[in-house]
DNA sequence: CTTATTTGTGGAATCGATTCCACATAAAAA
DNA sequence: TTTTTATGTGGAATCGATTCCACAAATAAG
C-alpha cells in the first residue's frame, strides 16, 4: 500500500504539504498542488482512513446494532439510515443481537472500541445494564422503537396505532376481539400495543375474556398457536383478531384457514407492521404502517446532529402512522 | 478514551506487557499479568481496534456491497454472512451501490481505504472497470451472484435453474411459453436464465414466437406491462409464463387477474427466486428456491480462507437451488 | 563454578496520517 | 528603506496500539 511519504517523496514535497492539498487545508502554491494532484492521480493513492482517524478521532463509521439482520423491519430502517448517512460519507458497521440481550452490550462496547462515531439502536427488550453501558460510553446515540430515558430515541406511536385499529374493529361493529400480543418485556410491541387494545375495549365498555388474549412470538407459527388457543379456549367466540404483528395475524389467519373458517366474514383480522406480505396475501391483511424507513432517516439524521455537536433531545421522536385498510376486516 | 499508557501508569508496568496480558503472548509473571488484568477490570479498558489495526494491519471488517439494501436477497445474503462472519469475530461494513456501477467501484476504493480484510460484492451488472479495480488491489474478495473471471466467486446455476423451470412447464403440456427477463447486461439474471428457457424450448422443438419474451426491470410494476404487453403482441396466446423473478412474476399475476384471466388454468405463471411473497400469494406461485443464504455463509468462508492465506480457487462455487412447485402452474 | 538457557521486563521504533510551530520568502504598508 | 503581513514549506510531535531488541535475573546444563 501507497503511503503518504511516498507520494511526498515523488512529489518532491513533504508529507506536509501533501496533506494540505488532501484536505486542502493551509496554503499550498498552485504549482505544488499540481504535481501532488499528478502523483495522486497516477499512482492512484488512496489515504489510509485509519491512520487519519488515529489523529483526527473521525471514523465516518456509525453502528448499528439491530436485533435480527434479516427481517422486513431492520432492512427497511437501516436503507433509511443508509440514505442519510451515505450522503455525509458515513458509512454503517453491522451489529447482529439476535435478540440476545448479553449481545447487545458486548456489541455496544465493540463499536465503541472500533471508534465508530456514533450508534444507532433497534431495540427490543431494553435491560438497565444496556443503557447504564451507553451512558457511561457518552457517544452519540439514538435507539429505536423503544424510549430509553434520558437519551435520544426514535420511536412509534405503538400505543395509539393498537388503539386505532382495536377502534376500527368497534367502529365496524365487532364487540368480541381477541388478541395475540408479546412478551410485555417488549416494551413497545409487547406493553404498550396491548394498552391500547385494552383502553380502545375500555372506552367502549366491552369486556375483554379470558381465552381471548394470548402471548405469541415474533412468528408465523406462533400466531398459528396462538389462534388455535383462542378458539380453544374462548367461552364465547370472538369475532374478530388483532395481532400486534403482520406474522402473527398471517399465522392466525392460516390456522382459521385450516379449520375452514373465511376471513373476514367468519373473523375479522388485523395486523401491524404493513409488511410486504401483508398486501399481497387473500384477503390483503388490514395493518398500520409504522414508516419504519423514516425512522431509519430520522435516527440518522438526529445522530448526525449530535455527532456534529447538536444538544441533545431527551423527548423522543414520534414518527407517524397510518392505517391501512384493507380486506381482512 | 482510556489508553494502554495509563493502563501501564497504573499497574506499574510497561505498555509492552500490557499489551502482553492483552494479547497473551511473550513471557508475562503471573504477578503482572494479575496487576494488570485488574487494572483493566476497574477502569474498564477496551484497546483501540484502531490503533491496533494501524500496527497490524488487520481491521476484522469485512465490506459488502449490495445492489440494494433492503431487498430480500440482499438481506438474506447479509444474513448467511454474518452467521459466518460473527463467529470469528468479523464485522461487516455496508456500502448500498443502489445499482450504480460508479458507485460499485468508489465503494471498492473507500473500502480499500479503510482497511477492510475483505471484501464481499453482490453483483449485477460486471464491466471492466470494477474488475480491473479489483485485481488492481490484491485483497481477499468473493464476488457472489456473478462469475467474475480470474476472481472467486459463488454463483447459483441460473441457466439450468431456468431451464429446469421451462421443462417443468413443458412436461406439464404446455407448448407455447412466454418469457419475461431483464436486461441481458445482468449476465446471471438476464442472460443465463433466458439461455435456460431458449435451450429447452429448442430441446422440444417449440418454436419461440416474437411477442413472447419480454425485457422487464426488477420490480411488480415491470411484471404487470410486461405481461400486458405479452397478451397485445403475441400472435398466439402462449398457456404459461416464466419470469426471473418472483416480483415479476407476482406483478405479470396481477395484470392476469385485473383481465379476468385464472392462473393457472388461462395462464400458468413460475417465477424465480423464492421469495417469502410468493409462498403466500393465491395461487401460490411456483418458484426456485437459490438458497442465498448458503451463498452468503459460502462466500464468507471462502474469503475468511483466503484471509487466512488459502490459496484462491478460480473456479466458481456453485450453490445449488431447488424447484418449489406450487399452485400457479 | 562458570556458561547457557529460560523467563520477565521495558525502551524505542513503527504503522500512516494530521497539525503545531518555526522559518523562509514575497508582497504590502509605513 | 524598513517594518508588517501574507504566503508557502517542512520538521517533528502526536494519535494508541504492537513488536523488535537489549538487558537483567533466575534457573538449568556442563
Amino acid at each position: 500500500m501507497l503511503t503518504i511519504k511516498e507520494i511526498a517523496e515523488r512529489a518532491n514535497v513533504s508529507r506536509t504539504t501533501v496533506s494540505r492539498v488532501l484536505n486542502n487545508s493551509g496554503y499550498v502554491s498552485g504549482e505544488a498542488r499540481e504535481r501532488v494532484m499528478k502523483v495522486i492521480e497516477e499512482t492512484g493513492y488512496v489515504p489510509s482512513e485509519n491512520a487519519k482517524s488515529l489523529r483526527t478521532k473521525k471514523t465516518r463509521v456509525i453502528g448499528a446494532i439491530l436485533p435480527k439482520i434479516s427481517t422486513e423491519t431492520s432492512s427497511r430502517l437501516v436503507k433509511g439510515m443508509d440514505d442519510i448517512l451515505a450522503k455525509e460519507g458515513y458509512q454503517i458497521l453491522l451489529a447482529n443481537s439476535n435478540l440476545k440481550p448479553e449481545k447487545e452490550i458486548e456489541y455496544v462496547r465493540l463499536l465503541k472500541s472500533r471508534h465508530v462515531d456514533g450508534i444507532i439502536l433497534s431495540a427490543t427488550n431494553i435491560n438497565s445494564g444496556l443503557t447504564g453501558e451507553i451512558k457511561r460510553l457518552n457517544m452519540p446515540f439514538v435507539a429505536v422503537g423503544q424510549h430509553i430515558p434520558e437519551l435520544a430515541s426514535v420511536i412509534f406511536d405503538d400505543y395509539q396505532a393498537a388503539r386505532d385499529m382495536a377502534s376500527l374493529f368497534i367502529k365496524k361493529g365487532h364487540k368480541r376481539i381477541a388478541f395475540i400480543g408479546v412478551d410485555e418485556k417488549d416494551r413497545a410491541v409487547g406493553h404498550c400495543r396491548k394498552l391500547g387494545y385494552v383502553d380502545a375495549m375500555e372506552e367502549h365498555q366491552l369486556p375483554i375474556e379470558e381465552g381471548w388474549v394470548q402471548k405469541g412470538e415474533f412468528n408465523m407459527e406462533s400466531g398459528y398457536h396462538c389462534m388455535k388457543a383462542i378458539l380453544e379456549e374462548s367461552k364465547t367466540m370472538p369475532t374478530g383478531l388483532l395481532a400486534v404483528t403482520d406474522r402473527l395475524a398471517i399465522g392466525a389467519m392460516q390456522y382459521l384457514k385450516g379449520q375452514g373458517l373465511s376471513v373476514p366474514k367468519d373473523m375479522a383480522v388485523a395486523g401491524m407492521g404493513a409488511s410486504e406480505l401483508s398486501r399481497f396475501i387473500t384477503p390483503s391483511l388490514t395493518t398500520i404502517d409504522f414508516s419504519v424507513e423514516d425512522a431509519g432517516r430520522e435516527a440518522a439524521r438526529l445522530l448526525l446532529g449530535y455527532i456534529n455537536g447538536e444538544s441533545y433531545h431527551e423527548k423522543p421522536q414520534v414518527v407517524h402512522h397510518r392505517l391501512l385498510e384493507r380486506e381482512s376486516i
